[in-house]
DNA sequence: ACCTGAACACCGTTCAAGT
DNA sequence: ACCTGAACACCGTTCAAGT
């Protein structure tokens, strides 16, 4: 969000090295971690606008530290959400394996919808966050690529129609997640992710 | 949210009347009138979490005239949706003289679409979460009766298939609404909303 | 009855001073 | 290089004092 200013200068010489690629020192490793591994548990216990002050304190860093690791917010949300994605990753590039393209794609955005539900909703919040910015090689984007080749072989062998996206599917699932969110029946996200199956199955 | 203190006294006479229903004072009509219609302003330009400050000065009045009238957020929120509640229900009765079941209900749940997308997502996010506390008889229990009723013609006249319930429906396009949202693409919306709607299509 | 705005609490964010 | 916490700004919410 905050532009930063442009770090490059033209005292840069043609031969140096872009970047020295320091290794971090090991107390800034283990506050990184820590903030994070608090964060997830403060999310969870109090949902997206959680207090970074809160997750400081919990940590036992101070809230310059916090900030100094993430700078904005949606960095540490970025960061506790970081192994989910790989592991939708990785779960996706599984799947292709699989003999059964549609039921293969039905159960990677499943498990997206299981996915969506940590942190009181705020992975499904951070989940179109990301999407939206599909820029640079992030891991969110792998994760897409994973998810859109399992769509592909999907309509290939005639079980998705033609025209869906998969950042529509992808949305879709986040949505269906919030949505039933609120709702008093516990039911509701797996009925209305049939719906959403259903909606977009060939016929 | 904040716990009152109970009003409701052993000295109440039994023939007493309840509550005298005086009318109220005429500068406080249209202070309530404007802060509604500054809030929408405002609500529009900033998005969900515009400061109650900014609303109160932009109406004239000091911030204690916002919180008398309007005690939490969600009352304020509330206020400036129920003209939108009100003629989506009007809306529905109307179409229940329709002689298409199917495309009633279509109709009436892309009205839905439309008003959920105004004030940036607030609409959606205040519609979840009116659907979520259907005790008493609010405005929007009535909306969604008028919904219920579209809905259940077009499954008489097997339009729509069994086992999906209105709360499912208008939960999705609000999700539908808030998925699109962040997308770059401005044919997202339809598109979900299309898929939504063949996926409760009887086959 | 209603309005006002000062007062308090809380949180986000920055930054000078430390190690 | 990294950490700390005081300092500042901003907003939500309450309430005593006014009309």
């Amino acid at each position: 969000m905050t532009a930063r200013t442009p770090s490059l200068t033209p005292t840069l010489t043609p031969g140096s090295v872009p970047a020295p690629a320091r290794r971090p020192r090991a107390d800034a490793v283990r506050n990184r971690a820590l903030i994070v591994e608090t964060a997830r548990t403060v999310f969870t216990a109090r949902g997206s606008d959680a207090s970074l002050e809160e997750i400081a304190r919990g940590a036992g860093v101070g809230i310059g530290t916090l900030y100094r690791h993430f700078p904005t917010r949606d960095d540490l949300v970025a960061a506790v959400f970081r192994e989910r994605i790989d592991e939708l990753q990785a779960l996706g590039e599984q799947l292709l394996a699989s003999d059964a393209p549609g039921e293969a794609l039905a159960t990677w955005l499943h498990e997206q919808l299981v996915q969506a539900a940590t942190c009181r909703g705020l992975a499904a919040e951070a989940m179109l966050t990301m999407l939206g910015q599909h820029d640079e090689p992030s891991p969110c984007e792998s994760m897409r690529q994973a998810g859109a080749a399992l769509l592909a072989r999907a309509q290939a062998a005639g079980d998705v129609r033609e025209g869906v996206e998969i950042d529509d599917l992808v949305r879709m699932v986040q949505a269906v997640s919030l949505a039933a969110e609120e709702s008093d029946d516990p039911g509701s996200a797996e009925r209305l992710f049939g719906f959403l199956l259903d909606g977009v199955r060939a016929r």
